[in-house]
DNA sequence: GCACTTTGTTCGGTAGCCGAACAAAGTAGG
DNA sequence: CCTACTTTGTTCGGCTACCGAACAAAGTGC
């Protein structure tokens, strides 16, 4: 949004949405979904075009059969409507989370509701080859489940613990999977399953699935937060995606909280990193067991799950651990809140989990810190979608890439 | 950007830039301005049309006298083409800065160069009236100094040291002048020159004349630090201003970087405000001198710009204050740089006006706490714009907006 | 001198969208 | 039930912005 002049000579006072890469095609096929069942004279409103114009741009969804008449809907005064109708069933998308310990797909339909779902451990840095194979089988899995077995794939969305310059998905940043580097695993899932393949990085599609199912519906400025083995965050800026300047945005670990604290890998002293990792948590946990003597985890050697179940339980000692984690990861986010100006937060991953035991304590130690503007502007919740978050945000951007440009879809005329 | 699917039905090869409110012609316009000078095929090859649309598109910009023929290029082989060029001097821009303590205001050419400037301190806040009196007067002194007086104005530009909505300027936020509230400064403003009037935050216009004359040209993604009185920022992203879901982002003063530090207003506690701010770099040059009897500054009560001024006189006591200022500052960046993988970080204000002296030190800070990726996309420079640096970013604003529709340019065809 | 480029213009054509007009199908009030 | 007015969706002529082919003018390089 740039500055306008007071004296405003004001150009068309229409909506016209910023139409994604295949505009007005696109733009409708849009409004349809969002509205699930809608007429083409409320199109035509919605989307600031003639009536006419819309009429043949519909004329053309319906043969792509993503969009079908339903009847006719209530009069607003006059004739009846034709009532046309999102069918989410038209093709099922594909969604995979390659983390570092696990593999799991997703099949979802075109509104984001799970038809199948795999999830398997997985020493993924171990044994790259053995993940790749795990991926297609999972896949294979998923897509075998599918009942009529005649929707139509739309396409294959990954998810990897690792920044992916989307533009460039041949050479991956070899940093997270090295072993990755030269078999183009993308190329070869698109082959085997004839349709195209989007990657993004892990945290970016926890903010996609919050942006699209979760939490985060309806807000264009906002983060998620993936506080599991680290400390990652996805950005949505003004509704789309924040990569930055080299694409390795969302390195929230580093952010310093006690300038005093303890060193990190970073080179810096106190980083979030320090205080709210899984091994951070467990380091606590165990100095803390003397203090809570009756606590489940006192006397053993307590892993971020088992701290997670134990919290959730209502364990003093856990608890703890997860309101000391709150504390420094809210100290962080009144900094973000502050400067960013976000409109929501939604925490994921395994501090996620706990719910409102993590988000009382959270809540209060980043609104005790930020100014009111900001503050007022800002909510923080927890993710609901839980273990198939990234998978289903794997999903969601090719739903995303196919709204934007039905061209994607097959069956659709290509021009 | 959008992730792209790997068997990518590419689209258009052409690099049709995301054009702005006018389309073609604002995108011809610009990339002549960008060029000075430049061919009609030129022109068509960079914005991805035909000659023979190009041709008819710069007609248009020859009527309005923004653009003119000079004579003929030197040939690539075939016919030599005639060389377009902008006319810098065919208008000219008024820019407002109204700070806590001064109003100043600079009239400038369409290339960005100073043709006139006036500086008055004056109470703002004390004496919101005479304020206004001001502005008027310094922005009809400067008008009266351009030598032909037939240059035609293009606009006014103000910069306010307040969060602006600029799609709602009528109503002002009364936070930072309540007295302005009802008294529509803009209208007026409007009303006395004839011509469109913009507003928009100092530490937003710091960031505009950075990217457009500074030192963040060229990058997409920056930061500008206001280190004077209070300690603010103007954040661009993507190329746009980024402004937050309220329209306040930029608090960079209320990040923690130490949380053991002294409390704040906001609530927190070692908030880079409190070590930072004015008054916060005041008490500690008073501390700090008894370590310092030699010190220009021991005995006295410092204010900011005596701490500025024995600074760039090489003072131990001004520059062990500024360094750790510099180190304070530099942990603050070094969280964002990491989360939001910036391209360049420029610094101004009174801060700024230290040149190396700041740099060195912040450097350090920042890039001992910055992953090496982050690290290695970020620049860290202080502003070369000086005291005029808001005055021309709300000159700037007006000229981009222009720039993107020519139809705002007086005498051009209103379609 | 000749073959080939490049530039800028002219001109017919097209895609995308609009608006007027219209028939179909409704509502609301007497 | 009849009349006046709405709303919907389609048809159709037309406009705008842009393209591409063709061309003349003006160059280069061998």
């Amino acid at each position: 949004m740039r500055g306008r002049p007071l004296a405003g000579r004001e150009g068309g006072v229409r909506t016209r949405s910023a139409a994604g890469r295949q505009g007005l095609a696109g733009t409708v096929l849009k409004i349809v979904w969002e509205h699930k069942t809608i007429s083409r004279a409320e199109i035509a409103r919605l989307a600031g075009r003639s009536r006419s114009t819309i009429s043949e741009v519909v004329a053309d969804l319906l043969r792509t059969g993503l969009v079908r008449e339903a009847g006719a809907g209530r009069s607003r005064g006059g004739r009846r409507p034709v009532i046309l109708e999102f069918r989410d069933q038209a093709h099922v998308i594909l969604g995979v989370d390659v983390g570092a310990t696990h593999v799991s797909a997703v099949l979802t339909d075109l509104r984001g509701r799970t038809l199948a779902w795999r999830d398997r451990s997985h020493d993924v840095r171990g044994d790259p080859e053995g993940a790749v194979a795990l991926l297609f089988e999972l896949c294979g899995d998923c897509l075998a489940d599918r009942r009529p077995q005649s929707d139509a794939l739309l396409g294959i969305g990954v998810g990897l613990p690792s920044p992916v310059d989307p533009a460039n998905l041949g050479r991956m940043s070899p940093r997270v999977l090295p072993a990755w580097r030269g078999r183009n695993v993308f190329a070869g899932l698109r082959e085997r399953f004839g349709v195209p393949v989007y990657a993004e990085n892990d945290a970016n599609l926890g903010a996609v699935a919050e942006q699209w199912w979760g939490k985060a519906a309806g807000s264009d400025n906002f983060m998620y937060v993936k506080a599991g083995t680290g400390v990652g965050a996805g950005i949505v800026l003004g509704g789309e995606m924040y990569r930055g300047a080299a694409g390795v945005a969302g390195e929230l670990g580093h952010i310093v909280v006690d300038g005093s604290g303890p060193p990190c890998v970073c080179g810096s002293r106190g980083c979030l990193a320090t205080f709210v990792g899984a091994r951070a948590l467990a380091a606590r946990a165990k100095f803390l067991s003397r203090r809570y003597p009756d606590s489940a985890l006192a006397g053993t050697e307590p892993g971020i799950a088992a701290i997670e179940k134990a919290a959730l339980a209502g364990d003093p000692l856990a608890l703890a651990v997860a309101s000391e984690a709150a504390d420094y990861l809210g100290t962080a986010l009144a900094g973000v809140v502050n400067l960013m100006n976000l409109g929501s937060i939604v925490v994921g991953g395994s501090l996620g989990r706990l719910g409102e035991r993590l988000l009382v304590p959270l809540r209060e130690s980043v609104f005790s810190r930020t100014l009111v503007d900001s503050a007022a502007a800002c909510t923080i919740e927890t993710s609901s979608l839980g273990a198939q978050s990234v998978a289903l945000g794997a999903a969601t951007q090719v739903l995303v890439a196919a709204l934007a440009d039905p061209r994607l879809f097959p069956g659709a005329k290509s021009r």
